[in-house]
DNA sequence: TCGACAGTACGAGATTATCGAACTATGTTG
DNA sequence: CAACATAGTTCGATAATCTCGTACTGTCGA
């Protein structure tokens, strides 16, 4: 299960986290990985009618935002929200947009 | 003191908020309005090193997102943070991001 | 080994951002 | 009032970023 290539905690910055999440299509993905962490990328993106070169680029923007993790499981591509860097990190900052963007 | 067109309240999003927010220079823009209030633009603007026609571009997507008011003042343009319209449509939303990015 | 599947790489076209130069509108000074 | 300074906008060119179709890679199951 490799780890595709991420921020460090310490080096995460605050814009490119709210540039992510300044796009409706990741606050959705966001916002889905958050309810169900670990899933498949392809899950996630069910039913949000955005091809999947597309998507390839908005997984890449939330990981080297410092949002989520990408592990290569086989063929797939298992996206692990990153709880605590982010809390630690930007303590309280998340908790209120999942909460208004559901 | 005219009004620069901005979004109702009802009508704002968060998508265009955070992606307003999700830019160092408007960043700190956004910190120091919520600062000092009504300030003149250039004031807020001051020691950034950002050209003018720059500048204009960064408060109007402020202003398009929602984030301030932007008055016609004599040949300056005073700039209004919207307190009650984004606590009223995204409570708790700004108070984290201001105090991280303080 | 063969095909199906999940996703990436690449590149073209579209969109958006940056910023210099010219311009507008307002205030100030002689 | 004329002349000028001030504060910011508009326009247009260049640069950067985003979107997405096509071709490709790596993995799994039969």
């Amino acid at each position: 299960m490799r780890l595709l290539p991420e921020p460090a905690r310490e080096s995460m910055t605050l814009p490119p986290v709210l540039h992510a999440l300044g796009d409706p299509v990741r606050l959705e993905l966001v916002r889905r990985a958050w309810a169900s962490p670990d899933s498949h990328c392809s899950a996630l993106a069910e039913g949000m009618n955005v091809p999947l070169s597309t998507m390839t680029n908005h997984w890449r923007i939330l990981r080297e935002a410092g949002l989520v993790s990408v592990l290569v499981d086989g063929r797939h591509r298992r996206i692990r929200p990153r709880y605590g860097d982010l809390g630690d990190r930007f303590p309280g900052l998340l908790d209120p947009i999942l909460r208004l963007c559901s």
